[in-house]
DNA sequence: GTTCGTGCAAACGGTTTGCAACAAT
DNA sequence: ATTGTTGCAAACCGTTTGCACGAAC
């Protein structure tokens, strides 16, 4: 517990009761939860925690550094025309989503993962298109 | 324009007007539209155009394979603890995102991007975990 | 007493859904 | 007549915001 608060002081993070709760939550789990599963679980032990207080907390969290938003599933649907496989490039600055060939980059290693059956796969790179 | 509805029938769907012309935008644009952009830009030419024949004709086309959902961008957001960098496999039956450590994919060819300035990359694998 | 965090409820934006009108077979 | 498609509006869900209360320095 003293390790948690020692965490979020470390990422100048004020530790209150409820990002306390909230972190011991989502730092300890192997999962990767939305918003609202961290507000379901935490909120068990903690019940006063309103849902603003849990999306405040994470978004904090993500800002200093404590927590990622992984690139996938983060904001609305896009839709790719090209069907065929390729990687995609998404500019930090506009959000613009670019489509790298797939003979750009290559991967080795997918095929033999374990416990994994990979049907298909792409690199999501992310930076600055330079001009 | 008899090319896309040859291409709607070939991919079992009814050429209907309004896929015509969203098919005519969406499979023609080398951008990664979403849904209500299609919508701002095919209304021009289609004034009665509601947004949710948008979506419906979009859905299905993605259902059809006309076209993809790219594995970023889909959904709500999730949050990562683990901050080093990491891959990620998400399981086509359960949504369910694991992780998969830096070492077992390798990747080359992303420092060489003409015109990209990367500054950090994962490969998203999607298949079937393995029991 | 000022600053910061919380909780609530309302607002928001993207997406979906229910339904009535309509077209095509 | 049945089936499938459209348009509209309302519902929906995840997220953000405004604001008043409360705690801490």
């Amino acid at each position: 517990m003293n390790d948690i608060i020692e965490k979020l002081n470390q990422y100048g993070i004020q530790p209150t009761p409820q990002r306390i709760a909230v972190a011991d939550f989502v730092l300890k789990t192997d999962t990767h939860p939305t918003a609202d599963e961290v507000w379901a679980i935490v909120r068990q032990r903690c019940p006063t925690l309103s849902r603003a207080t849990v999306y405040n907390t994470l978004n904090l969290f993500a800002e200093k550094g404590l927590l990622k938003l992984p690139p996938i599933k983060e904001g609305v649907a896009v839709f790719d025309p090209h069907v065929a496989p390729h990687h995609h490039f998404i500019d930090e600055e506009t959000g613009t989503v670019y489509d790298v060939p797939w003979e750009a980059v290559s991967v080795a290693g997918e095929k033999t993962l374990d416990g994994y059956e990979v049907r298909e796969y792409q690199v999501v790179l992310r930076g600055r298109r330079r001009k």
